[in-house]
DNA sequence: ACCCTCACCTGCACGC
DNA sequence: TGCGTGCAGGTGAGGG
């Protein structure tokens, strides 16, 4: 599900449920949500220890603990966020849960089971491998019309592609990388190292639109955030304009959106809209 | 270094 | 109804 936006409301969400909370004690069902510890170690780095508050690094969720040591969380695809009272069952794929000193449990599900947990060290989390390579934050300062260039001018693999590399480009996953280029007008087998300064300078712009107008909810997305016990925390219902929209006409133009499969992945775009 | 393919999982929509 | 196929918003390993 998620892509930067996504996280950012969970991770805001998250901020405003479990923050001055307690974990009493940490237990992890699937082992392999957390493959770098034993379920007994997982509980042991944890327990006893008081949330601090939960900060995001591109999709990356960190819950800082007051033990000084970070857990780290992935939701890659399906992973999700839920807190229940005590009198709530478990939800279906529910492989970690935490439970805390106001009786709640915070539970993490994940139907695919790709989602990741890590607990490093506060003072080892720059250099945390997941972590070390990661673009700069595309919302900041530091992702400048500058850095975007210099990044895409050593570049030949077509740009759909290098926006999905979360060491190039930050917080973009499937759908934005596509509503991205469409803004922008760029066709995603475009070559990185020959699109002109104002192509590039259309695409930086793009991003951050795509980006901030997601995460503040403008008229692309509708958010669906539960402070309340029980509702899984970050969802939200949008409309794109070339996402899932093989076959209907281009929003600017009405020739028929395409799609294409590009690295592995879906790829949609408007073929006239978005010439290489 | 790059680029591609596949693997990791479950569930759902679709066609026969 | 039932089964096979393809697909799903992410990443990392392994090959050329």
């Amino acid at each position: 599900m998620p892509e930067l936006p996504e996280v950012e409301h969970v991770v805001r969400a998250l901020r405003a449920n479990i923050t001055g909370r307690k974990i009493i004690s940490a237990q992890l069902k699937l082992a392999r949500i957390a493959p770098e510890v034993s379920s007994a170690q997982f509980n042991r780095k944890l327990r006893g220890a008081r949330i601090d508050g939960v900060d995001r690094r591109g999709k990356y969720i960190l819950i800082q603990l007051d033990n000084r040591k970070v857990l780290l969380t992935h939701l890659r695809m399906t992973g999700k966020f839920v807190a229940l009272t005590v009198d709530q069952d478990l939800p279906p794929h529910a492989h970690v849960i935490f439970y805390l000193d106001d009786e709640r449990r915070l539970v993490f599900c994940d139907m695919r089971q790709f989602g990741r947990m890590l607990v490093v060290a506060t003072s080892k989390l720059q250099e945390t491998r997941q972590l070390a390579e990661l673009a700069p934050e595309p919302l900041s300062e530091e992702f400048s019309v500058d850095y975007l260039r210099d990044t895409l001018r050593g570049s030949r693999r077509p740009i759909k592609h290098l926006l999905l590399d979360q060491t190039k480009v930050l917080g973009l996953g499937n759908i934005y990388a596509a509503e991205a280029l469409f803004f922008a007008r760029i066709n995603p087998f475009a070559i990185p190292a020959k699109l002109s300064k104002q192509r590039v300078d259309n695409l930086h712009a793009a991003i951050k639109k795509i980006l901030s107008e997601a995460i503040e909810g403008g008229s692309t997305l509708r958010i669906d955030l539960e402070d309340s016990g029980s509702s899984y925390i970050g969802t939200s219902e949008r409309f794109w304009r070339v996402y899932e929209r093989e076959g209907e006409p281009c929003v600017n133009c009405g020739t028929k959106i395409r799609r294409v499969t590009q690295a592995g992945r879906s790829t949609y775009y408007c073929p006239k809209c978005q010439r290489r």
